[in-house]
DNA sequence: AATGAATGAGAGTTCATTCAT
DNA sequence: GATGAATGAACTCTCATTCAT
């Protein structure tokens, strides 16, 4: 019996990461789920409450594991160790996407009107953290401030919506971890350089 | 009575906007804007045939500018040219920024569901276009070929979701206008050189 | 300003007449109407109260003036003036016809959902009540009885719509006498003689 | 939970039919059909997808039959088969009046606004053409021609306005089936000898 | 444990009618 | 007298969720 229910609770958890990866969280339907996984609509109901329960359940603990990582530095002070610590994000995300490259793909790309649809904002906030505090650093080192912080919000925005689509399209681990850290350091160490001469 | 109506008209485009601007096209609701604009839903429809036609009313001329613009390209070899016609492109989205931000904004950012969902697929492959065209006639010149298509693709698409930012979140024309060229000359200009040296 | 007035009336009695006409009294539409008139709507209730009452003031005489000719003999027994009634009926239909032929054609045809939709029964039944006792007077004469009521109905029935199509298809006063003498003559006549002879 | 099942689709049926045999199809409401039904909007439409699916699943069978059987004859030569196609289309009439006495009066009555709203045309087309045929071909035998067309239309009209009209006030079988042969004996016999004698 | 029928709220849309101007 | 903007009820249809079986 228990075998049969994990059978079953495979079968709705995989037609349901289809149809969140196709449809997003609103317009997936818990009909289609339903037919798709070849059982009935009451029966997703025994295993997950809700939609918003369902889609928890599939994507709950990648987005833990991601803003857990994330949150854990909210009330610290990081200083040179601020490049450090996002290079072992990107090593966290790794990890999630060789367990859970679905799942952090509609984590990324198809939240929009579930709870975790503030999911890329505060990935975005971070790299921008992240990018700020080095910057910063690194400029008073050199006894010079840096202006402009909203040139870095974008550019951490650009990287976090690049890693949304590498890891929607792209499967393979080592090709994953090759482009974003390709991005990285395209975003990252050339606008250091550019922001360290220009004074951007 | 002819103020009046144009006063009842600007409410409900108004409040449309606002709406289409949270919820998005699929999310908005007639009712809603009905409501927030102090007017009933069969109203709404003397102004609008359709939600359909009220989106096309508020953001299809924008549409057409920006797409339009773009398609004039499409059978057209453009060589040497392909960066001019780039920045050509950014005078008219900042023309269009001048007199309508907000429905660019929309556009760019909620139009899931519309006839214009497109827009930004669109402007991603123009720009994977004119960066991969502008690449590869810098390199033939020197007599060597580039080999990654999807990083620049990347980078178009980090590109085009900034400027949709951009101009979501800064209303003043300059700071748009130079936020945008600062992230072309970050994006492309320091790229090329990377891939020059570096054969990515 | 009152021949500005009735200028406005016949405009808005053809295009009424047009839209009834075309698409039947619950089809046609007020917006319609207003729209092809060039008026508005808000006008037509100036000289119309409802939809109702607009196509009472288009239908309702030609309704009036042919239920009126039926019901004065409700009361009334005919015996062998029965069949003189009805040519006269006719007579009274080509009058209608050759003043308002539009309206007739309405009146009969399109006149479903609105006050006049009993018409074409009134009708039948009478012509069903003249035939049967045209047919009784007959055999009453020979000292015999007819026992089937509801072919003749039918034949009634058959006939009233055949009028309905002949006014509505044919516009020549002449023709339209023709034809319906020449279907009274089919369908009685013949029938007389076929029950005469078979009993049915 | 089947019979609960099949009990709800026969309350819908039942009262479907009613309400489309009232009203007529563009007159009747999902609305209406629940709540007679005692049932909800939501649940009709778990039977039935849409307004025209129901209609199709009430009357199709009867409509695909009746013009099936009719076109079978669009491109073939009848000459003196004529009457004897036509005798079998009155069986074929009564088999499916036998089965579905109701489907086929509402077919036949109040179709308006539905796909099948053209079926009485076909009809009587078919029967104008039968009739048409009939008469040429006995003509040809005596090598005479004949005129009128639009009084033979007339007699086909009346013969399928009265079919309508029988099967949608008369239930019995054996009585229905007299009534039609009845008219078409009056309707087409008789006035195979009054157009051979008279020319009309 | 499993079913899927049933619900009900809310979506877009239409239209006769009213009323302030 | 004329306007047409405004209303509101009714329409068809969808979907997450509940519940009797």
């Amino acid at each position: 019996m228990q075998y049969l229910k994990d059978e079953v609770r495979n079968r709705i958890v995989n037609e349901a990461l289809k149809e969140f990866g196709e449809k997003g969280y609103s317009g997936a339907s818990i009909r289609g789920i339903a037919g798709k996984s070849n059982t009935s609509i009451g029966n997703i109901y025994k295993y997950y409450k809700s939609k918003e329960d369902l889609y928890e359940n599939l994507i709950g603990s990648v987005y833990d594991r991601l803003v857990g990582y994330i949150k854990q530095f909210d009330e610290v002070e990081l200083n040179e160790k601020a490049q450090s610590v996002f290079y072992k994000l990107v090593e966290e995300i790794m990890e999630i996407f060789n367990e859970n490259s679905t799942e952090i793909s509609i984590l990324f790309n198809q939240s929009k009107g579930s709870k975790y649809e503030n999911c890329k904002r505060i990935f975005v906030n971070f790299a921008t953290r992240i990018f700020t505090e080095t910057i910063q650093y690194q400029l008073s080192v050199k006894g010079r401030r840096f202006k402009d912080n909203f040139i870095i919000y974008l550019i951490s925005y650009s990287l976090v919506e690049s890693i949304a689509i590498i890891v929607k399209e792209r499967h393979d681990g080592v090709e994953v971890k090759r482009l974003i850290l390709n991005l990285i350091d395209i975003f990252y160490t050339d606008i250091i350089n550019k922001l360290d001469s220009e004074d951007i």
